[in-house]
DNA sequence: TGTGTATATATGCCGTTGTGTATGTTCGTG
DNA sequence: CACGAACATACACAACGGCATATATACACA
């Protein structure tokens, strides 16, 4: 639905976690690789982990003491599917500007 | 270029500023229709609008004392082609996960 | 030129959220 | 079973950001 892409926008749009997810796209790292790439604390990346992971942007699977994060891929594809959904715009979608620049005073509501 | 992407991200995450980037999608609305469509502040709506702005999602056209606000395709495309770009995850990229999980059997977490 | 309309800007307040530090928990190993 | 490694959680604090209010600016019209 349209309100997980934007819950999942939230958790991709902060700086830190942003860089996290570049991260991840190059494949799946611990906690203790990702730390280290990007010079964060280890409790900071731990917590952007979590709320990744609550917006289902990532998934984690655990192997000895270690916990291996992943992107979660569906979550991307919505992404790119919302994102995608605007593609009628760049044809032509301007006409009702159009409608606008004539010399009517328009004050339609929605 | 990415950095582009996560500042226009940050930009559209904002909840009502997604609701406005929503709204958009049906055409070009003035800021008058903009506030009786939310429910907001005239001054909340055109400081939303000025960040949309500044990260290049949204344009303004002058009519009269009108502003009419329309999404930028081009902002929208480059979100697009970002979240496009994980495409390559849904297929296999789950190749490194595979080398992490060699011999030890692991369960899901978090 | 004065007035009303449409929108932008400025300011103080307050909730949300990221950060730093300390501590808890799980797991492998000697 | 004690210790260390890897990661999560708790808490206090400070900064960022949205909101409400007041005010400023641009424009049409009489």
């Amino acid at each position: 639905m349209v309100n997980y892409v934007q819950q999942r926008m939230t958790a991709i749009a902060e700086p830190n976690r942003f860089r996290i997810v570049e991260l991840l796209r190059g494949g799946p790292r611990s906690v203790g690789e990702i730390v280290g790439a990007l010079g964060l604390g280890q409790p900071q990346v731990s917590r952007h982990l979590r709320l990744l992971a609550e917006a289902g942007v990532v998934e984690a699977t655990k192997k000895a003491q270690q916990r291996i994060y992943r992107l979660h891929p569906e979550a991307m594809r919505e992404l790119s599917d919302w994102a995608a959904g605007f593609a009628e715009l760049w044809s032509a979608r301007m006409d009702r500007l159009d409608a606008f620049l004539d010399d009517d005073t328009s004050q339609q509501g929605v």
